[in-house]
RNA sequence: GGGCGUAUAGCUCAGUCGGCUAGAGCGCCGCCCUGAUAAGGCGGAGGUCCCAGGUUCGAGUCCUGGUACGCCCA
């Protein structure tokens, strides 16, 4: 190294050590100032009808509490994508997006104005309750946007998008009529869970609630109906038992089920026969005692038989009375055969709307029988259940009564047992389309790739027509109006604001309720100008909503049509697993009943985010790391990479423990190696003021090594990319990362102190290059650590702004790779084979051998095995057999198809070393020949020698181990250089400073130290070299040398 | 109960079309190296590839049946 002359500094002065938070901080705050994001977009043209935008579909979020790890994991994969496919020259829009509507909104006002339940916010004021929805739906918009910030992640708040907003509202409402206008909605029936309590349905999350779930005892009974006579019954009546725990419901009894291939033991007791399942027959010893068993029926047997109806509520009603064939049945429970009320049970409904039987509902809102089952009519159903069992017991149908406890659900806010009860519900005609929906979906690509005939294709494939009304407030309403006369019978469906203000003349600014509500008019088919037409009153499932978001973003089609046209479908969306039910597949029903496009073409399913434990991450435990703290402490890009490059964006799930230990661990593993790297280039620029430029026609072997590596890495991380492989990404460049900073520079490092300026020159526009398109590479994967050293390294304003790296502007050289990645092998086996013989690195050694058929091929790069090593010389072999023995091993992938079971006698005798190599080249073994392609010969190391194959067999490493008094004495005279360096690093020297050097050393080395004394001065900057005690005031410590004490002092001189 | 997924070193995970001695990173221990790097190199300990059958010359890999866990649905 020469002293610098002045240097002009061209280069920041780089913290080796630095805060990464500190930086990410600045950069944000640049990014801020300088409009980066909007410059990234607005740089990239979208191209004739689009064909340049990379179009990416932000999922709205529900802002009812702060972002959690689900949340940040989502919005880090929705900022890599879009950052890669901007670099990669394509404009990316993203708008980011609010889900407003529905239950958890409501619940969340509810609570806060301390009402509860439908009847309480009719009291109160739907107008109030449903303004503060809207205030209270985006109280925590202002923490998301400052995580979403924080985290670096690049999307535009200021132009968002709300599912509340009156232009989104209205392109629901349009997409409404659109399916209405095609024959896809209709009104049908719903069983759902139902308190009567509070008169309203609960959805499936309430029901979930706490401990609404638990024990309680109801009656258990057993009936018998009487069968319909047939042939074959001998003239003896025969009775089907069946088992219901909930006895009121049995007047609204239209049908009994059986398993088909359920086996039903058929008894006989004075003269009557009863029908039951056979595994339940023993049940019911005591009220069948003295029957004997006169036959077996398959349940297959029984079906289509019809009964007399124990109740004459609904005697006639049509297709009713009969015995139905049901899978779900089985005989736990019960006598094996099932009563349906299909107005009281979601399989019943089923079984029974299969069947042509319509459902009856004799029940009222608050829970009681109607003046249809007129003998308990106003009566609370559970409470009708005594006198209707001892109406049973009248009608001498009750077989059995029982209690029995089982766990049943209960209305979170009463307390009071739920009902399940058949509402009114709107529907989409969803099994109409589902095969085209099944269809589109093989054009859609999926990560991880299973999820498309797997989780999602399956749950296409038996998709259900899709209940989209909700009897609630804060919500899209259902744009239908009906007359309220049935008599004139009129429905009105409405697809825009203009169409509601033709019809009603008034001026609609808000499409919320009340305001909806009170749009009436009289109907126009009623001569008699009594009836009105009024709006049902439900409003939408905001799935529905968010599931629109497509087009009603941009109020598509009032406006923005040509916009649309080519925003349709997604080129990239990622969410998390579970949205196959959720927003994938209501964007997959609006998609292709509306547009007959699949509405996405690449989409990512992320898996959970889960602690150390492996449990769910729950605020109240607070067993995770805070993320806000992680930004802070670690950084926003460690966390970034600890994610992305973990399978959890492959659909596994993704443990993260409470200190936050492995989002550590990257900024140790991936940004110091970075970091340091940059830190080294500046370090060495600056001192020398050196200026680099971008080139890559250097012709020294390690320059072109680490271009020609990086040109593969560009390579391989564009098609991991591509693929949406994020994690595969991360791990190349992790691996490129070795060979850069423990290899290339390593190896490189005494040429940028080089005195030849050209030599110098070279290594720094290399490693500038190289780092240059390195941060460009992690620019999607480490966004702002990648800014602060591409801005240390160009000046440039931004790495997101430039392009993706080409990677033909990077030479290739496979051959020189693979060579050199040998090289590195060679180290590692020749370093082991010193460790083996207690031979230190530092001490020099004559010589290694590398015997090897490809040996010839590394004679450029010996040099480098010579300095790593410590070797004298290195000699490169083609005598494999002064060296090694061949080791023959068979190619079994080739081989096998053809020997078949004689692989096993052929691989007998390869172990014993059983077969002989023949002249044409072919080998001869257990009476088989194989030809050349059919087999490789590998090396085995001689015994009695220092040496080693290579984990390839190709080539074995003979270690001279033979050491020498001159050896000895240079290796000495390095162990000291050590101990200097060591003394001047602790005496916090500049790496520039000249200094003075004393030593006092045993008798046994000073030979050897006085013959290399030239080297030692040149290797550690000695001006001045002294025998003895150093001067007063000098860094003065004590070692040892060959085993015996040294005192050494340096100072600066 | 059904569907989907997962199961490989103490931990986190690779493992392609069935083919050679099952790998990596982290952690631990020892040695080495250090003119950028809280780094690096080498070695060691650590494996019933969840279990049982089957197909095959050959199974971590394919098939069948289990078990455990996760997610979704009932």
């Amino acid at each position: 190294m020469h002293a610098p002359q002045s240097p002009t500094k061209h280069y920041p002065d780089v913290d080796p050590r630095p805060s990464f938070p500190a930086i990410e901080r600045g950069i944000l705050a640049r990014w801020a100032a300088e409009g980066t994001f909007q410059k990234s977009i607005d740089q990239r043209p979208a191209g004739e009808n689009g064909s340049n935008e990379y179009i990416f579909y932000d999922g709205p979020p529900f802002a009812n509490g702060l972002p959690h790890y689900g949340h940040i994991l989502t919005g880090y994969a929705k900022d890599v994508v879009p950052r890669y496919f901007t670099m990669r020259g394509k404009r990316v829009e993203r708008r980011f997006g609010w889900d407003c509507h529905g239950l958890p909104a409501e619940l969340e006002s509810e609570r806060e104005l301390e009402i509860s339940g439908r009847q309480a916010i009719e009291t109160y004021g739907i107008d109030k309750f449903n303004d503060h929805c809207r205030t209270s739906v985006l109280k925590y918009a202002g923490e998301w946007e400052r995580y979403v910030t924080r985290m670096a992640r690049w999307v535009d708040f200021e132009n968002d998008y709300k599912t509340m907003d009156l232009s989104y509202m209205e392109s629901v409402m349009w997409a409404f009529k659109q399916l209405y206008d095609k024959g896809l909605i209709y009104e049908g029936h719903r069983v759902m869970p139902y308190s009567w309590a509070a008169e309203t349905p609960l959805s499936n999350f309430e029901t979930r609630m706490d401990n609404s779930t638990r024990p309680r005892q109801d009656p258990a009974v057993t009936v018998m109906l009487t069968l319909a006579p047939v042939d074959g019954d001998g003239g003896v009546p025969h009775k089907i038992l069946i088992w219901t725990t909930t006895p009121w419901t049995l007047p609204s009894n239209l049908a009994v089920a059986v398993g088909p291939d359920i086996d039903y033991a058929v008894l006989e007791l004075e003269g009557v026969r009863y029908v039951l399942g056979a595994a339940t027959v023993a049940k019911f010893e005591k009220e069948l005692e003295g029957a004997t068993q006169v036959g077996t029926l398959k349940g297959r047997e029984l079906v289509g038989r019809g009964y007399e109806p124990l109740f004459p509520f609904f005697a006639n009603h049509p297709n009713a009375f009969r015995v139905l064939p049901a899978e779900f049945v089985d005989t736990e429970d019960g006598t094996g055969v099932v009563h349906m009320a299909p107005g009281f049970g979601e399989d019943d409904q089923l079984i029974c709307e299969a069947h042509g039987i319509d459902i009856v509902v004799p029940v009222d809102d608050s829970g009681r029988f109607t003046s249809e089952v007129a003998d308990w009519q106003g009566i609370n159903v559970l409470e009708a259940n005594k006198p209707i069992i001892k109406r049973l017991k009248e009608l001498g149908v009750l077989v059995k009564h029982e209690s029995y406890v089982h766990n049943y659900p209960h209305c979170w806010r009463t307390d009071e047992p739920l009902i399940y009860r058949a509402l009114s519900s709107w529907y989409v005609r969803v099994t109409d389309f589902r095969d085209r929906m099944v269809e589109l979906n093989q054009e859609i690509n999926w990560i991880p790739e299973h999820v498309r005939d797997g989780q999602f294709g399956k749950w296409l494939e038996g998709a259900r027509d899709w209940s989209i009304s909700r009897n609630r407030f804060w919500g899209t309403p259902i744009p239908i109006w009906q007359s309220d006369d049935p008599t004139y019978p009129r429905i009105d469906v409405y697809g825009s604001i203009a169409e509601l203000e033709a019809d009603f003349g008034v001026e609609v600014t808000d499409l919320h309720r009340p305001f909806i509500d009170e749009l009436t008019r009289p109907n126009p088919d009623d001569p008699t100008g009594q009836s009105t037409m009024r709006r049902v009153t439900d409003v939408l499932d905001c799935w529905f909503e968010s599931g629109s978001m497509p087009f009603a973003q941009v109020h598509y089609p009032f406006e923005n049509q040509e916009w649309f046209d080519h925003h349709l479908p997604a080129d990239y969306i990622v969410e998390y697993i579970a949205q196959t039910r959720g927003w994938f597949y209501t964007l997959m029903v609006l998609g292709t009943a509306l547009f007959d496009k699949p509405p996405f073409l690449n989409c990512s399913c992320h898996g959970v985010v889960l602690d150390e434990n492996g449990q769910k991450l729950s605020k109240r435990l607070r067993n995770y790391p805070d993320p806000e703290e992680v930004f802070e402490t670690i950084g926003a890009d460690a966390l970034r990479w600890f994610l992305m490059s973990s399978p959890i964006l492959r659909g596994g799930d993704l443990k993260i423990d409470k200190e936050g230990s492995g989002i550590g661990d990257v900024v140790r593993l991936v940004i110091n190696p970075i970091w340091n790297a940059y830190y080294f280039f500046t370090l060495y620029a600056n001192v020398d003021g050196v200026q680099a430029s971008f080139r890559t026609d250097s012709k020294h072997l390690l320059d072109r090594y680490i271009l020609a590596k990086t040109r593969a890495l560009v390579e391989q991380v564009t098609t991991a990319m591509d693929a949406y492989d994020i994690a595969g990404a991360c791990q190349l460049v992790v691996t490129y990362l070795d060979a850069l900073t423990n290899w290339y520079i390593r190896r490189s490092r005494e040429r940028f102190w080089s005195a030849d300026a050209s030599i110098k020159q070279d290594a720094y526009d290399t490693l500038y290059s190289v780092l240059v398109t390195i941060c460009k590479v992690v620019a999607p994967l480490l966004p702002l650590i990648s800014e602060e050293v591409h801005a240390g390294l160009t000046g440039e304003e931004s790495v997101h702004l430039a392009d993706w790296p080409a990677f033909d502007q990077l030479p290739a050289d496979p051959a020189l790779v693979a060579d050199m990645d040998r090289v590195r092998d060679v180290c590692s086996t020749a370093l082991a084979l010193r460790e083996e013989h207690g031979l230190r690195t530092r001490l020099p050694l004559a010589g290694v051998t590398l015997a090897g058929a490809s040996a010839a091929g590394l004679e450029a790069l010996a040099h480098l095995v010579q300095s790593e090593v410590n070797v004298k010389a290195v000699q490169l072999s083609e005598d494999l057999e002064a060296h090694g023995q061949f080791v023959l091993s068979p190619d079994r992938r080739a081989l096998g198809p053809k020997l078949g079971k004689a692989m096993k006698d052929v691989l007998a005798a390869v172990r014993s070393g059983d077969w002989t190599l023949q002249d044409d080249g072919s080998v001869a073994v257990a009476g088989y020949t194989l030809a050349p392609e059919e087999f490789e010969l590998n090396l085995k190391p001689k015994e009695g020698e220092a040496s080693q194959a290579l984990r390839t067999n190709d080539m074995v490493v003979v270690l001279d181990v033979d050491v020498t008094p001159e050896l000895e004495a240079e290796g000495y005279a390095r162990d000291l250089v050590r101990k200097i360096q060591s003394a001047r690093k602790d005496a916090d020297f500049k790496v520039t400073d000249r200094i003075g050097v004393a030593v006092t050393l045993p008798a046994g080395c000073l030979a050897a130290i006085q013959t290399h004394e030239g080297y030692i001065r040149e290797q550690v900057l000695a001006t001045e070299f002294r025998y003895g005690p150093g001067p007063e005031g000098a860094h003065t410590v004590s070692d040892t040398l060959a085993g015996e004490p040294v005192a050494l002092s340096v100072w600066v001189g």
